[in-house]
DNA sequence: CATCAGGAGCATC
DNA sequence: GATGCTCCTGATG
């Protein structure tokens, strides 16, 4: 997939899919009743063709698939018993390594996860770049503000909205209630409210990553691979799944999806074709300059930090 | 078969 | 030149 840049790739998949609040609650299922149409009721999980297909409504779709709101997780077929452990920060699942069918399911459904996730980012980043605005809507001028509901309106083929909405910035339109985006704009004002909190809980997201103590995003410097990997270390809630430590204070940390944090790299660097071979060799380039090795009992897809934090 | 190790050429900054 | 992407051969469990 792939080919988001680096800026908005920075999001979380948590921050975003753990969010039903945003996500559920908010006018999604409406979203799909109201813009996303008919001819887009059978969507499978799959990325849209073209961004003219509408990511967004790949995204929303996706989420459609289990409407009911409390657990998202809960609602995939055939999805493990198991406690997920969205909850709990700190906490890292271990892998069996007897891959039960429901570790399997697991599996798929973080793949999904991920790769919504990904969709929407590089749908909101699209938007960005074609309409010349932030992807946080808070920055937004009236001006902006017009862009993005003549995008969205577009997008999703919305009546057009833009006057109930003019002279407002992007402040006064994060705060409005969904209620009030309706008095607005009976038709679609809904559907534009949930979209808006997509835009909002995605740039929240990228916020929470450009606080990370080794993030570089700010620097402008390109991120090193070891800086990505710590990156995720440092959010097992979202990607603990995908790398963890098995051993913090020495530094020692295993890939638990090889193909997961490739792909997570790939998107980062803006390599669609990365790959877990690609990735260790890069890897590798650090045993030379001391930066990982492999830990003194070697094991597979597990590595060491020689300098730990 | 996936992973691991490392050589080599190349692109980018 | 540093960094990492890509492709490669060969080894290993």
């Amino acid at each position: 997939m792939g080919s988001a840049s680096p800026g908005l790739s920075n999001v979380s998949p948590g921050c975003l899919l753990l969010s039903p609040d945003v996500a559920l609650r908010t006018g999604v299922e409406k979203a799909e009743a109201g813009a996303v149409g008919p001819e887009k009721r059978d969507w499978s999980p799959s990325p849209p063709a073209t961004p003219e297909q509408g990511l967004s409504a790949f995204y929303l779709s996706c989420f459609n698939m289990y409407p009911e709101d409390g657990s998202w997780v809960a609602k995939v077929p055939e999805a493990s018993a198991r406690e997920e452990p969205l909850d709990e920060p700190e906490q890292c699942p271990v892998i069996d390594s007897q891959a039960s069918a429901s570790s399997l399911d697991e599996h798929s459904l973080e793949q999904v996860q991920s790769m919504v996730v990904g969709e929407v980012l590089k749908d909101i980043e699209t938007a960005c770049k074609l309409l010349n605005i932030t992807a946080d809507p808070g920055d937004w001028s009236p001006g902006n503000v017009q862009k993005w509901l003549l995008w969205t309106e577009h997008q999703y083929r919305l009546p057009p909205a833009g006057k109930a909405f003019q002279e407002l910035g992007g402040k006064e339109l994060c705060a409005m209630s969904e209620e009030q985006f309706r008095q607005r704009a009976p038709l679609g004002g809904d559907v534009l409210h949930a979209h808006l909190d997509i835009w909002k809980s995605a740039s929240t997201s990228e916020e929470g990553w450009t606080d990370g103590e080794v993030d570089s995003s700010c620097s402008g410097q390109p991120i090193h691979l070891w800086q990505f990997l710590k990156e995720l270390l440092l959010k097992p809630h979202s990607y603990g799944r995908f790398i963890r430590w098995l051993n913090k204070e020495k530094g020692i940390f295993k890939i638990e999806d090889s193909a997961q944090v490739a792909r997570l790299w790939g998107v980062r660097k803006n390599r669609p074709a990365m790959n877990y071979d690609k990735l260790s060799r890069s890897i590798r380039q650090y045993y030379k300059k001391g930066i990982i090795r492999k830990p003194d009992i070697s094991q597979r897809l597990v590595y060491q930090f020689v300098h730990p934090v």
